[in-house]
DNA sequence: AAAGCGGGGTC
DNA sequence: GACCCAGCTTT
C-alpha cells in the first residue's frame, strides 16, 4: 500500500465513528443512508435513517408506501426532492428489478437521486467496485494535501479533482479507503480549525507547508440570496378545531408539502399594502433564512366565516392529523407556537 | 454553465 | 453574517 493510503486508513481504523450504515453491506440501507446524508450532517440524519429502516425494512416496503407517507417521514430534513426521488427509485427497484438493487456504478447512477457521488459510494461500499468518491470532504482533503487551487465548483475543478481522487484510491480496498478519506475530512481535516498539529500528513501536506490551509478548497463566487415576501392567511375554525391547508404543486420550495393560504409579494411595501383590514389577531412575522433565499413571512390568523373566502383547494385538517402530513419546519413551528388553542 | 432546492450547525 | 454540510436535477 502506498504511504498516503496506509496513513489514511490507519487513522480511520483508530478514529472512525460507529454508525449503523457502516455495519452493513445491504445496498438498500446504504442507499438510504447516502440519500439522507446528501447535504446533511450525520447528527441530523441519524434519527431519520433509523426511522426509515424501522418503518420500511426493505426497498419493497418503501415502494409500497404512498409518497405522502414518505414525505411525512422526511418532514424537517429539507431538500424534499430527495424524498420524492427516494420513493420513485424504490418503486423502480421493486417493479423493474424485482426488488434487487443494481450492483454496479453504471446501473446505480441511472436511479433517480443517485449521482456520481452516491453511485461511487454504494458500488464501493456494497460491491467493492473501484470507484473513488468525490464529495465535499474529499475536495477539501485533496485540495489541501496538494495545495491545489482550481475552484472546486467549476467544470475544470471537478475534472482535476476527479483525476486526483482516482489516483489516490486504494484499489485493493476501495470501500474502506472511501470511508476513510471522507471520515478524515469530516472529523480531522475540517473546514474551520483543522487539526493540523496532530495530522498524519504533516510531512506531505502542501497547503500546511505553504500556509494556505485556510484558502483551500478554493471556490468561486457565492450566488446572490433572493428575498421573497410571503403573506400567509392561516384560516382556522375554533369550533371544529380545524386549520386550513393546501398542497403545494408548483416547482418551487416545499414541492408537494402542505401550506397555508399564501400570497406572495415582491417587496415589503407591497405586502404591507395588502394588509388593509382590521385584524383581530396580531400578525406574526418571521425571517426564514435558507441557502438560496430569505423568506420574510407574515402570518395572519383568521377565524373562518362562511362562506369560505378562499379557493376551494384549501381543506380543513385537525391539529392531530397534522402529525401525518408533510409540513415545512417553518409551519410546524408556527403551529406549535401560535395555534395551541386548536389542541 | 447556471439555477434551484432546507434546515441546522459552527465560528 | 458567512460558510458549511456523505449532491442532484432541471433549465
Amino acid at each position: 500500500m502506498v504511504r498516503f493510503q496506509r496513513l489514511l486508513q490507519n487513522w480511520y481504523s483508530e478514529n472512525k465513528r460507529d454508525l449503523p450504515w457502516r455495519r452493513t453491506k445491504n445496498p438498500y440501507k446504504v442507499w438510504l443512508s447516502e440519500i439522507i446524508l446528501q447535504q446533511t450532517r450525520v447528527a441530523q440524519g441519524l434519527a431519520y435513517y433509523n426511522k426509515f429502516v424501522y418503518t420500511y425494512p426493505t426497498v419493497s416496503d418503501l415502494a409500497q408506501a404512498s409518497e405522502q407517507e414518505v414525505l411525512n417521514l422526511w418532514k424537517g430534513l429539507g431538500y424534499y426532492s430527495r424524498a420524492r426521488n427516494l420513493h420513485k427509485t424504490a418503486k423502480e427497484v421493486f417493479n423493474e428489478h424485482g426488488g434487487v438493487f443494481p450492483e454496479t456504478y453504471l446501473g446505480l447512477i441511472k436511479l433517480s437521486g443517485v449521482g456520481p457521488y452516491t453511485a461511487a459510494a454504494i458500488s464501493s461500499f456494497c460491491f467493492d467496485e473501484a470507484q473513488a468518491v468525490l464529495d465535499g470532504n474529499v475536495f477539501r482533503v485533496l485540495s489541501r494535501i496538494h495545495d491545489h487551487q482550481t475552484p472546486i465548483n467549476t467544470t475544470l475543478g471537478m475534472k482535476e479533482f476527479s483525476v486526483l481522487a482516482k489516483a489516490h484510491l486504494n484499489l485493493q480496498d476501495p470501500a474502506s479507503y472511501n470511508q476513510a478519506i471522507m471520515e478524515f475530512g469530516a472529523l480531522h481535516c475540517k473546514p474551520k480549525n483543522p487539526r493540523c498539529e496532530t495530522c498524519p500528513f504533516t510531512l506531505e501536506c502542501s497547503a500546511l507547508i505553504n500556509g494556505t490551509i485556510d484558502l483551500r478548497p478554493q471556490k468561486i463566487k457565492k450566488l446572490k440570496i433572493k428575498k421573497r415576501f410571503f403573506l400567509y392567511i392561516v384560516y382556522t375554525d375554533r369550533a371544529s378545531k380545524m386549520v386550513y391547508l393546501k398542497k403545494r404543486t408548483a416547482k418551487d420550495i416545499w414541492h408537494h408539502l402542505f401550506d397555508f393560504y399564501l400570497e406572495e409579494y415582491s417587496s415589503k411595501e407591497e405586502l404591507e399594502k395588502a394588509i388593509t383590514e382590521d385584524l383581530e389577531i396580531e400578525p406574526v412575522q418571521k425571517t426564514h433564512k435558507l441557502t438560496h433565499q430569505t423568506l420574510h413571512v407574515t402570518f395572519i390568523q383568521k377565524e373562518i366565516k362562511k362562506p369560505l373566502p378562499t379557493d376551494e383547494t384549501l381543506k380543513p385538517y385537525s391539529l392531530k392529523s397534522l402529525k401525518n402530513l408533510p409540513i415545512p419546519t417553518l409551519h410546524q413551528k408556527y403551529i406549535e407556537e401560535e395555534l395551541g388553542f386548536l389542541g
